[in-house]
DNA sequence: TCTAAAGTATGATTTTTATCATATATTTCA
DNA sequence: TGAAATATATGATAAAAATCATACTTTAGA
């Protein structure tokens, strides 16, 4: 579905989210260790989302990533628009150029719902909210902290 | 999600299961064009999908391929393990090594039951039934014949 | 004011996926 | 029995995605 990029980049936002701040900026170093992703590829994401305005960042000692109050009212799919491009989720998903009611393929009536219900909430709920739940619920965003 | 490899094999095999018999084999040419998939690839797909019993096949003249009643009692999930290898259903969607509900990721509970209830009919219907229901609801498998 | 710690910019390489091509083996049918 | 139609087998190439590497810029703090 996404791409490892889009994938390394949600979670470096998510993970942002929670752990950082104006205060309190990571390094991608940091960042790449954690998430246990390589290093430059997550450099580059992080660059592209800076561009963007998703992530916001400082040069220099000290210097690093974090989420301003702004950056937090994004949404998982403003990331996935800004790496993959806003086509995910109107593509048929045995590939028969467009998804739409109109001329169904065959996996439509059991795939459609759930793409749409998916995208309903990676749209409209913020990386903020999104960061708040995890932490209520205890959800994970790396691979060390998995119960094994 | 599934790779073009996938797409394009599901796609030939629902296709055989409405439009060939035994009686009525069809050569890779004519279904590459009628898809619009590259032939070669397809040759090569469909070589794959006999060697696993998916699809049947003759050579010679007024040979090709063709779905036996056997083939039709496989499904879709068959297919795509034979193509995109089982792993496909249980990666995480932010590509957290394993997707479970021990260890979920922030997405997992948006995202999970739609992974649970597609594998489930993806796994337990029949190509065959898939391609009854196609008749019933009309639904596409190629691109020529969408109404634009 | 110098140095080191960061991000930024850009391009090279590797790996994977997709595609193309070519030679071989069977089989039907004239 | 031989030519044509088909699948089969295998390898070459191209395109895309992922990863690695290297040089440059800014900035805090000694
Ligand atoms: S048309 Fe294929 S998934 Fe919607
Ligand atoms: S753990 Fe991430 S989708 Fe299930």
């Amino acid at each position: 579905m996404l791409s490892n990029a889009s994938k390394y980049a949600i979670r470096s936002i998510l993970y942002l989210a929670t752990n950082s701040s104006e205060d309190h900026k990571i390094s991608v170093k940091v960042i790449a260790e954690d998430l246990e992703t390589p290093q430059s590829f997550l450099a580059k994401l992080l660059q592209q989302l800076t561009t963007n305005k998703l992530v916001s960042s400082a040069k220099g000692p000290h210097g690093g990533f974090y989420l301003s109050a702004k950056n937090r009212k994004k949404s998982l799919w403003d990331i996935i628009k800004c790496i993959d491009g806003g086509e995910k989720f109107n593509q048929c998903f045995l590939g028969l150029s467009e998804c739409n009611d109109v001329n169904p393929c065959p996996a439509h009536a059991i795939v459609s719902p759930f793409k749409k219900q998916i995208l309903e909430n990676f749209r409209d709920k913020t990386i903020g909210q999104y960061a708040d739940e995890s932490l209520e619920k205890g959800t994970y965003l790396t691979l060390k902290e998995l119960e094994i």
